[in-house]
DNA sequence: TGCAAAGCGGACCCCTGGTCCGTATCGTCT
DNA sequence: AGACGATACGGACCAGGGGTCCGCTTTGCA
């Protein structure tokens, strides 16, 4: 089956390409300010190279933020409580969202840049799907969700909901909040949710 | 002082541009698909026309919405209960949760366009603070929320982030959900929140 | 060492938001 | 009514960013 191993000086243009737009997403301010061929100069390569090696903007955004998902998603799929899987619903559910709050506000510039491009809906991308379906699969092993009215799929989208990109950039912007408000204000929130307290 | 009336060609080009882009952005998918240029065309006017009258893209899909806004807007200023200011907290934030969220969903072309120029963020238009406001004072008067751990503020932000027009589109495109399963659902999910049944 | 094949780069294309300026229209003043 | 300044019109024009093409270089295998 194919998957032949790419030549050595792709694999350290793809490495160069992804440290400069990383660096370039982290000091830039708004996400749109800078251009591929920025991203390619900062890289010390052309600007086809960036394109064969990611498809296109959207993509390159996607594989930096993918990067930076992967410990998030290894410390859900299998580590330890409260986060990982043998934690009980009800302090599973609160470890998960504040974990996806404090990884939002950490990269605010690239979640800011992969929800802005405006192209896809944060919606259908697969790290969104797999939070949510773990989250709402939390919610109906809990007393009050799967038999209450409320349904499960929606108060999942709604919790993530509280998470937004835009949200955070929007209190620690405009409204001065810290890190530290921030994932207490999402914690009252959950709880209130949950019936908890 | 100024506010000279304006040519009444302007006030006719303007009307037209208006109704061309409202007919433009009903029936097309993606408001990104539709150009200035056609937009101008639709309406039988110059793209010079446009931006004098509009400023920019931004401003062209801002009035439309602003004008689809006015009736929400009395509703929720000086309209009846439940959605009325003479309702009692407790039946006034879900109504107006179910009123925002049916805005949405019924003018979900004009919503995600607005929201998805990327230029600026959804949470600084007048007419989001205008919710968030109203929002936040209403739950402050909802015994259990202002002296509760949870901060009003952030509850506001949460709630209305159950109504993003992405979240919407998603709903209705991909989990086939109806107008009247998705105010369902967030009807159950406010009263979850409020701490109601 | 030879030689495909894979990869490279930057000139190039295209499209879209936004502007300019000569011309037409409006409204007012006499 | 006629004339004249102010206002608006419109389409040619510009800027700049995403994405592609193609002649040249590098790589890696025999």
């Amino acid at each position: 089956m194919p998957e032949r191993k790419p030549r050595k000086d792709a694999v350290r243009n793809r490495a160069a390409v992804l440290a400069a737009a990383d660096d370039l997403f982290a000091r830039c301010e708004s996400p749109e300010a800078i251009t591929m061929a920025d991203v390619a100069a900062a890289a010390g390569v052309g600007k086809a190279t960036l394109f064969r090696a990611f498809g296109d903007r959207t993509g390159l955004i996607r594989a930096l933020y993918e990067a930076r998902l992967e410990p998030l998603r290894n410390a859900i799929a299998a580590g330890e409580p409260p986060l990982g899987p043998a934690a009980t619903p009800l302090e599973r559910v609160p470890a998960l969202l504040d974990a996806v709050l404090c990884f939002k506000f950490d990269n605010r510039h690239l979640a800011l840049a992969l929800e802005g491009t405006g192209s896809d809906s944060p919606y259908q991308a697969t790290h969104y799907t797999r939070w949510h379906r773990t989250l709402r699969d939390l919610l109906e092993q809990i007393p009050g969700f799967a038999d209450g009215a409320a349904d499960s799929g929606f108060a999942a989208h709604a919790l993530l909901a509280a998470t937004r990109a835009d949200l955070v950039e929007h209190l620690v912007r405009h409204e001065q909040a810290e890190r530290e408000e921030a994932r207490a204000q999402l914690a009252a929130f959950t709880a209130r949710v949950l019936g908890v307290g």
